[in-house]
DNA sequence: AAAGCGGGGTA
DNA sequence: TACCCAGCTTT
């Protein structure tokens, strides 16, 4: 239990905190359900101003929920693409499409309702229910993790049940119920300005003369997190199967990095041994006698993803004619119709560089 | 409970 | 390099 008068304090030196700063964002004061929806799935995991010119985007091309639960799948994931974390445009859509339907176009004011929604987890139905209906539902994101582990001295790790349960429940109490949704804002706003990861600002802190952390000379220490990162090696080869001025893409369906963006056909390797690739399968699988004439090579190009680091070579081979076969998810389409697909940010790079002069 | 999922900023 | 960011879903 937080003692009530720490709670008071708390909440009376946040809320002074927050009404003299600024800290404008499109979405700030929006009362447009649907449009604090859509900006929330897009802070997901992403900084402000890396989420600032989707959300124009999607809010130019999607005015409602119904215009986005219409568009063609492929559409919204190339207006998502380069923003990372694909599973939040798909589930953008299909949240999208239930919501048109099955609640005629109109967000539900309730909590458990919002959270039933795909995409919709613990943080995101409390932003909802707080910034679009004024309901007392305080939101935990990794900013709340660490002003509350500091200023409460709470060591319990973030990263498990045990701690997303204790600090969902501090910050609950913590709620100012009076204005929920400035009381969120006004945390968040804290975490992102004062109490930031790394030397954080608590010279001038109002929450100094009672934090822990600082006290105990914990703040560098807090908050605590179990897991630590994995990251796997992967080396793919690209294979720009041209011919006139058509060439061969496929969609990604597999449960992987990049579900439902495009790439081109791909052989994947356990090591650096990029060679061998003439005898792949997958020429057999195009319906090719054999893997046609190498043009040339670029690369390696490398991308650092969070849980993996991918290393990739491209491979441009000239066809005399289109494959006989193509395997489901293959397609042909023109050179220059290249650009209406999404494709991953490492794809991308490498057509920029080539400015689509592919040989 | 643990693993998987992007891309970019910062020290 | 390592960590973090207005986290969620699947296994």
């Amino acid at each position: 239990m937080v003692d009530t008068s720490f709670a008071t304090y708390f909440r009376e030196r946040l809320l002074n905190w927050a009404a003299e700063i600024e800290r404008p964002m499109p979405w700030k004061g929006e009362k447009d359900p649907y449009l604090i929806w859509l900006s929330e799935i897009i802070l997901q995991q992403t900084r402000v101003e890396q989420g600032m010119p989707y959300f124009e985007n999607f809010k130019r091309d999607y005015p409602t929920v119904q215009a986005l639960a219409e568009a063609p799948e492929d559409e919204v994931m190339k207006l998502w693409q380069g923003l990372g974390y694909y599973s939040r445009a798909r589930n953008l859509h299909a949240a999208a499409k239930i919501v048109s339907s099955t609640y005629e176009g109109k967000f539900p004011a309730d909590h458990r309702q919002l959270l039933s929604l795909p995409g919709v987890g613990p943080y995101t139905a409390a932003a909802i229910a707080s910034f679009a209906f004024a309901l007392p539902y305080a939101v935990v994101d990794g900013n709340v993790f660490r002003i509350l582990s500091r200023v409460l001295g709470i060591d319990t790790p973030v990263d498990t049940t045990a701690g997303k349960k204790e600090f969902a429940r501090i910050a609950q109490e913590l709620l100012d119920q009076e204005d929920p949704a400035r009381y969120n804002q006004a945390i968040m706003d804290f975490g992102a300005l004062k109490c930031v990861p790394r030397n954080p600002d608590c010279e001038r802190c109002p929450l100094a003369d009672r934090c822990i952390a600082l006290r105990d000379g914990l703040i560098d220490l807090l908050p605590v997190k179990e897991k630590k990162l994995v990251r796997k090696d992967r080396y793919f080869q690209y294979f720009i199967l041209q011919w006139k001025d058509q060439v061969v893409i496929r969609k990604r369906t597999a449960k992987d990095i990049w579900r439902k963006l495009y790439e081109f056909p791909l052989i994947e390797t356990t090591g650096i041994e990029f060679g061998g690739w003439a005898q792949s399968d997958l020429w057999r699988e195009l319906g090719l006698k054999e893997a046609g004439e190498l043009k040339r090579t670029a690369g390696p190009f490398r991308q650092q993803l969070t849980h993996q680091r991918i290393v990739a070579v491209f491979r441009e081979i000239e066809l005399a004619g289109p494959p006989s076969e193509l395997p489901e998810d293959y397609l042909v389409v023109d050179r220059k119709n290249l650009a209406k697909f999404a494709f991953p940010k490492l794809i991308d790079c490498y057509l920029r560089d080539n400015s689509l002069n592919l040989f």
